[in-house]
DNA sequence: GTCTATAAAGCGATAGAC
DNA sequence: GTCTATCGCTTTATAGAC
């Protein structure tokens, strides 16, 4: 019998599920145990600042993703509208349709969010930036950008939370077809 | 030396606070007797089903303050146009300018959701109801209101996650008043 | 790198005196 | 109605064998 050997790359998803369906407080590490077939010696191998630790590296592997999938092509595209439709379509992936949550958000309601509050405040801070900088080439005027910017990421967070509340993703995908189409009008 | 009478009248929005503070998961019996200056014993006499029950009622109790205060209004004023804008007030006014968060959406995105399906599910729906009827009656075709009053409550929820992953309240104002003028714009 | 055993603390909940 | 003491269990975390 060979023993599997695990790596990083192949826990940290496992381990973010568990934090977006049960919560900071609410993941246990036998529940983290179940989720990556891990026992509690190997996890804290991998983690010795425990709990903490592996959200923070959690956070910080979404926070990677979001800016090598959404935030970059933001920032580089040359065509700003097609790139705005592109996160759009990358965003819905991301969530599920609206079945999967936004750790971040979990994060930034509970009393967690002290323990992040860099990680989850940088997070949104980035992804308005790329956003609002994508708009204003795009041709809206600075103050415009940055509040339909501002206006996408609370509209998305908010999908977010409608949706699960409902048990229900058609609110979500409404709100990603309103959003694309309210960011890609220019006189708003 | 006299002891206090608790009532229930007033140990349920102390407990409010702290489910709202922690979630449902970090909520402990501990943190509850800390606020509310109550033993166990006491927490136990008054709810003998423990937290669940605790947060059950407290659900209940929010359920009853926006049905009083924001359903009941949106739904028989003759003035529908001008309950919508006292709806925005009221909503300010309970979650303090975005500086506290929505019980039911915190709930509704953690794992206790299961256990408080049918509260977080009709809160929402209830609320809909409300204030699409409102729009209708103020003008509104059916499925424009319907859209228009999604958008509103994500509006709502969305934009307290991001006042509290930015600590600051100026998204959540800002958001209340934009969303203000698409409620009350006939063409959207 | 993985496991089991274990520690110490905290958890929700109960019992019973007052 | 309130309290303290306590139960049984789970929690995070550590130690040490393999």
């Amino acid at each position: 019998m060979t023993k599997t050997i695990a790596e990083r790359a192949d826990i940290l998803p496992q381990l973010a599920e568990v934090f977006r369906a049960h919560g900071y407080e609410g993941a246990t590490l036998s529940l983290i145990g179940e989720a990556t077939g891990l026992g509690k010696g190997s996890l804290y191998h991998f983690f010795p600042g425990g709990k903490q630790q592996m959200a923070a590296e959690v956070l910080t592997e979404i926070d990677t993703w979001f800016d090598v999938n959404v935030f970059a092509p933001l920032r580089t595209s040359d065509d700003p509208a097609r790139a705005i439709g592109n996160m759009i379509e990358a965003v819905t992936g991301y969530f599920k349709s609206g079945g999967r949550v936004c750790l971040v958000g979990v994060v930034a309601l509970g009393a967690a969010r002290d323990s992040f509050a860099t990680e989850v405040h940088d997070y949104f801070a980035r992804w308005g930036d790329a956003l609002a900088g994508a708009l204003r080439r795009s041709g809206d005027p600075p103050a415009t950008a940055r509040r339909k910017s501002d206006d996408a990421l609370l509209v998305i967070q908010g999908a977010l939370v409608l949706a699960r509340a409902r048990d229900d993703t058609k609110v979500f995908v409404r709100a990603m077809s309103d959003l694309k189409s309210r960011l890609l009008t220019r006189d708003n």
